[in-house]
DNA sequence: CTGAAAGCGCTTACAG
DNA sequence: CTGAAAGCGCTTACAG
């Protein structure tokens, strides 16, 4: 508990001004070597780390980045988390995690408590559409993922990976599709849902008509499992052979309804999901997803954040389609199938 | 981006002293009514906010907690992140997070940007033993889950529950058992594992023997996965009847393995986990564990650190068994049994 | 109960 | 290149 020595303690020991360590601490300046070299003994001499508080107090200006996540126990965000606190060390700043539980006020109360303390950016993956807009905003906001008020967005192409999963399930044959899709007030969420259905009514036109359902839910794992077992609770000729998911979570809850429905998985039915958590490798069987760079948006978001001027522009990754055990041919053809063939 | 007002522009707004309007700010000194009126007047009608930074210089604290965690993508430690979090919060705290990637050094160097930073106190959760000494610590510390330094722990009762759950097993007649243990340079690693392999050992001494055999891994998915594969790569009557794991990560990675080589679970095979993560409940077969409370963890791990003063004593909270889909009744008496039975 | 003033530990014009 | 000094926005003895 010894207090801790500042830069006056350097400066006596020293024997220069507290102007000249400041000086050698920032590296900016130009000091004598001879001084320096003095300063920086009586640094290591004394044990001297700047105090952060007064620094921050003096240029308002601090080395940590807020990051608000709606779940940090959704994967999917951890591993977003994970990627921004790395990205961000990498820049020599520090993260500071706020979770607000799908919630938009408490969302809204965390973005204050970072302007609070002065950080030196925000990043946040919204709640939902329309959260944070009028904000004040004395530092940079960026949104990941998913929209936040009116602030530049960093995503993963929703719309190009939603094609992709599209084109693989129509490729294997599938034409009585169910898509799971995750809530409507979130911008991601309907940009998957409208990719996908849109690119299903394009095959309708140059080749066979699809049979498309969709069911909307949260992202998590119960709202797969149960919108699965609905659809899967039908006579065999009315389910969907393949379910498309918005989510790996989703998907992976679906999986588990069909499990229990005893329906087997990739033969009777193809599962997709989207993220590519690391979880997705791991089920049985295996997820077929398309995979979000989450190094990737990590490192856009956190340089966006940082630069001089901040970007101001959205940014885009595109997805990649990554094929395992979970999707397989259509099981056979439909003896009450109607539309033509080619 | 207009200037932030401070205390003075309210006091001269309320025709005040900055004096009175930092005793109206804190509550704690009296202020006659009228007063105090004029200055919240003058709070919202400038919309002033208190600058936190300031504040900190002046009083040496913050209300951020410190939060090292060795990974967040780790399910259960985003659950006791999470958890930690909302006691925070409650507290009229925030969380400052870290992820230590499993190494001792970044932590090390975490919990030093934390102590610069003038965190109110700092909770961790050690990446391995041994780390940690020999520090400083102007502000509380606690150990979360592993011990961390010579900090006071608060901890699930690793060997209670360890004892649960080979009390189920033998319970259900599996008498060759094998036994995934986490790494022998965690404490939780070594505990869960002692206090399983005791409790055989008692069983062996007043009723059957037990065949048992560990392996070691880290606690994560591909650990399971690939020490269950061993284990379970052998003929029929050589194989474990039940596989017991350190964590419910491992005994996923189990169940896949079990899996991939045809052997039914529970028929055929038992597995436990460790935890009770949100996807135990939801893998194929249902994972029966042994659940840490999480929450409760984390409010004793906050209240101890903000304790005044804090606390020293270490605190255990005992673990509940959760009997799911993935253990049962051994498959069969062997023929090759030696011990007797009862 | 209230005001005037010192000071938390830095950084940064300002002189020299 | 270096020192002396002001000041970031608060809180808190110290008088009164």
């Amino acid at each position: 508990m010894a207090k801790m020595p500042t830069v006056k303690d350097v400066a006596e020991h020293a024997g220069v001004s507290v102007g000249t360590v400041s000086r050698v601490l920032s590296g900016e300046a130009a000091v004598k070597p001879v001084l320096r070299e003095k300063v920086n003994n009586a640094i290591s001499a004394l044990g001297y780390r700047p105090n952060v508080t007064a620094r921050a107090l003096r240029t308002s200006r601090t080395d940590v980045i807020g990051l608000v996540v709606p779940d940090i126990t959704n994967p999917f965000f951890a591993q977003l988390a994970a990627s921004i606190e790395r990205a961000a060390l990498e820049c020599g700043h520090s993260l500071m995690l706020a979770s607000s539980h799908n919630d938009s006020e408490a969302e809204q109360s965390h973005v204050s408590a970072f302007l609070d303390r002065a950080v030196r950016g925000i990043i946040v993956v919204a709640s939902s559409d329309g959260s944070g807009l009028e904000l004040p905003a004395s530092v940079p906001v960026i949104s990941l993922d998913r929209r936040f008020g009116t602030f530049p967005l960093v995503s993963t192409n929703h719309a190009q990976a939603a094609t992709l999963i599209a084109d693989h399930l129509y490729g294997l044959g599938h034409r009585r599709i169910a898509y799971i899709a995750g809530p409507t007030d979130t911008e991601a969420g309907r940009i998957r849902k409208e990719a996908f259905v849109s690119r299903m009514d394009g095959f309708a036109k140059t080749g066979e008509a699809v049979d498309l359902e969709i069911a909307y839910g949260r992202f998590d794992y119960e709202s797969g499992e149960r919108i699965a077992r609905n659809l899967l609770s039908r006579r065999a000729q009315d389910r969907p052979t393949a379910i498309a998911a918005a989510s790996d979570q989703q998907a992976i809850g679906a999986l588990r309804a069909a499990r229990d429905l005893k329906i087997d998985v990739p033969r009777k039915l193809s599962v997709t999901g989207f993220d590519d958590i690391s979880l997705a490798n791991l089920v049985v069987p295996r997820l077929t997803t398309v995979r979000q760079p989450a190094d990737m948006l990590a490192r856009r978001a956190v340089s966006l954040l940082l630069a001089e001027p901040p970007g101001t522009a959205d940014e885009t990754v595109d997805g990649s389609l990554i094929v395992r055990g979970s999707s397989g041919p259509c099981p056979q053809p439909k003896a009450d199938m109607t539309g033509h063939t080619n």
